[in-house]
DNA sequence: AGTGCGAAAGCGGCTGATTT
DNA sequence: AAATCAGCCGCTTTCGCACT
């Protein structure tokens, strides 16, 4: 029974802009745009309503770099941007998430099974300016875990695929092409499960560490303690997959609920 | 024990943002 | 508009594990 802790979500990389994390503890998740038009994903950033104002997910930035698989980086922007579409990754409505980037995401991913929590963190930014983090913004529940390897028969694949329906990857897929040549790790979640209505909890601390010399993004030394975090870089600014010790019971008491949080349930509480 | 490979971490330099 | 600053990109080195 393990916890593993994914990074997801817009960041300067692919999105130009971190999502914002507001005053009263409201924050908004934006999803990373899809690599391709070519999804049957039918949300798109100027569809993408924003939780705390009347804007959409377009209105946080001016331009993006979608990343098609194996070209470089291709920046789109203005009407192109508004409808071009999310990769919906997690999904936190129809709680389903796919993964297939290697450093540690698809090794720690792939080995949980039922009743373990996968936890999401994503980079958020106060809007006057303060210094961003990353931050646990929910979690869901793990129901079911299978892992679409490139090497397996099409009929097999697609199987796959169709147990997943809402998956980001799914959509994606033509033909039981995943434009993938590596494995992508598919969870289906169940209750409880979703993302935080506010108050994420922070995962990041920022400071020099001895001997360098510049300012990086740590994990807490809290979090790693309380969480028992067993395997991940301690280094946060590349997104790190975590593992830790802690059961998905356990790790669900100590973040508190999805809906009406409070301050107290962002902080670090040992118990 | 040696080798090879992938992951983690650090850093130079660029870019976009901010300030005056 | 220029100058300053912070953030980030991605290259490079180091680390560590697994396989032989």
């Amino acid at each position: 029974m393990t916890v593993v802790l994914a990074g997801v979500g817009a960041d300067s990389t692919n999105f130009g802009a971190l999502a914002p994390l507001y005053d009263d503890g409201r924050f908004e998740y934006v999803p990373i745009p899809e690599k391709t038009r070519e999804t049957d994903e039918s949300e798109t950033l100027g569809s993408w309503s924003l939780r705390a104002s009347d804007g959409t997910a377009a209105d946080l930035t001016t331009r993006i770099k979608p990343r098609p698989i194996g070209d470089a980086d291709r920046t789109v922007t203005g009407d192109a941007l508004e409808s071009w579409p999310v990769h919906r990754d997690p999904n936190f409505e129809a709680l389903t998430y796919g993964e297939h980037r290697t450093s540690g995401y698809v090794a720690r991913l792939r080995s949980l099974e039922a009743g373990d929590v996968v936890g999401f963190y994503a980079g958020l930014r106060r809007p006057d300016g303060d210094r961003a983090h990353r931050y646990l913004i929910g979690y869901v529940t793990v129901d079911r875990v299978d892992v679409v390897r490139p090497e397996l028969p099409w009929n097999e694949r697609e199987a796959i695929l169709e147990a997943h329906p809402d998956n980001a990857h799914t959509k994606r897929a033509r033909g039981g092409e995943l434009y993938l040549e590596k494995p992508v790790v598919l969870i289906d979640g169940r209750e409880p499960g979703g993302l935080f209505d506010r108050h994420p909890i922070r995962l990041s601390d920022y400071y020099v560490k001895p001997g360098n010399e510049r300012a990086q993004y740590y994990l807490r030394e809290a979090i790693a303690t309380d969480w028992d975090v067993r395997a991940g870089g301690e280094n946060m600014m590349y997104k790190p997959a975590y593992r830790c010790g802690l059961s998905g019971e356990a790790f669900r008491r100590r973040v508190g609920p999805l809906t009406e949080r409070t301050t107290d349930h962002a902080a670090i509480t040992a118990g």
